[in-house]
DNA sequence: TTTTGTGAACGTGTTCACAGCG
DNA sequence: CGCTGTGAACACGTTCACAAAA
């Protein structure tokens, strides 16, 4: 298991959704094919990633479903619980809040902040908003997601980085800065939106990028 | 102006917002290197993006600043407006709808549709909530937008092209099937947060691929 | 001199195709 | 035979480095 890219670890987070349905349907193993089939790449690419994880299947049975889910569970570090916070009690804060999807993969969103003296002391989805200014790191979140407006976006991450929060999810539309030691991801709707956009524009031009059409494989055998 | 691939669209969206700022600051012209600085990657991947879409640019000068965005802003699709409506009336869907960010942009979501009888009839963020078997092609919707559970998502995607969208963007973490005629998109917020995990799981031992760290380039003249 | 535009070099991720094992 | 694991080939996106233009 030397480097891993980040595009395979986005992978890993669909194969381990298919386990789980497929877990779920009672399937004891499944192939690398069916496994890219419900994804929509290639069998090669299923085989690639996992491989360089380490050796999961049996050559001729595939993959043992449920351990090859446990196996990715704990690569992806959902073997555990993360203490998270969410900073921005407007729309999305209270969206990410009220979705239970995120506890049930182990992501607890135990705190909310807010600037604005209006929210403050409310309860938004079950937990009292409190002031930004009283985020620390005796609260000890590892993850800290930003749910404000741009304009406040990077002075909150720096509140988070101060607070010792090891990585940071934001959803403001705005490039963050943050040190090294600080992962970051984000979220960003807005270049969806012109994404979308720019597709829609461009598509009747001879398709040229709409979409990522993925050629599933010939799928009969090799020729020669 | 040939193939443009993804990754250099979805840089436009932030080159766009970057001229945006800038000419609010009553800048004139600004320069490959400048504009890259503040996205964190390299001047040539600016230089390279832009020409793949035209010359836009002028040696020794650089770009005339109001002139490049709405270059770009006509190559992202944003001179006009996209029609779309929401599916799903939960608190994604809201949030989606209470954001005045994306009508700024020319996204109006005209309409919210929902298949739970209690949300029918009530008004979220101005709209009065519709049952989602009223959705169809007489609304003449460009764009749908998927904000269910994931249970509905791959039905909703159903009825979405039945209503002849010509785009999908879908936050339901569920891969969708559509036809080739139709552009999908996805906000995957849960992979994001198991993106972070894995990241966060694997940073001590060795900082893998955690957080994709652009170096700036060297910055000196070149050697020799 | 400054800074763009771009072919060439490079690096990285994907696909192929087959050896190896069950 | 079926299917995995993997080196080799390939495709694609990024960076380099420099000629051309202002």
């Amino acid at each position: 298991m030397s480097r891993i890219s980040e595009p395979s670890v986005r992978r890993l987070s669909h194969y381990y959704r298919v386990l789980e349905e497929v877990a779920a349907e009672g399937k004891r193993m499944i192939s690398s094919h069916l496994l890219a089939e419900r994804e929509g790449i290639t069998s090669a690419q299923v085989r690639k990633d996992l491989s360089s994880f380490g050796s999961f299947g049996r050559r001729g049975l595939g993959y043992h479903v449920e351990h090859l889910r446990d196996e990715i569970r704990a690569l992806l570090g959902l073997d555990r619980r993360w203490r998270a916070c969410v900073v921005g009690a407007g729309h999305i804060g209270a969206a990410l809040l009220g979705y239970r999807g995120f506890a049930d993969q182990g992501f607890d969103l135990v705190a909310v902040f807010d600037a604005d003296a209006d929210r403050i002391g409310r309860t938004l989805e079950g937990r009292v908003v409190r002031p930004v200014s009283q985020l620390s790191a005796k609260d000890g979140f590892e993850i800290g997601v930003i749910a404000t407006p741009v304009r406040a976006a990077q002075e909150v991450a720096d509140a988070l980085v101060a607070a010792g929060v090891q990585g940071i999810l934001n959803f403001a539309p705005r490039k963050l800065r943050v040190p090294d030691s600080v992962t970051l991801r984000a979220v960003d709707m807005t270049m969806e939106f012109e994404s979308l956009s720019y597709a829609l524009t461009h598509a009747r031009a001879g398709r040229l990028s709409a979409g990522r059409v993925r050629r599933r494989p010939p799928r009969g055998r090799p020729r020669a």
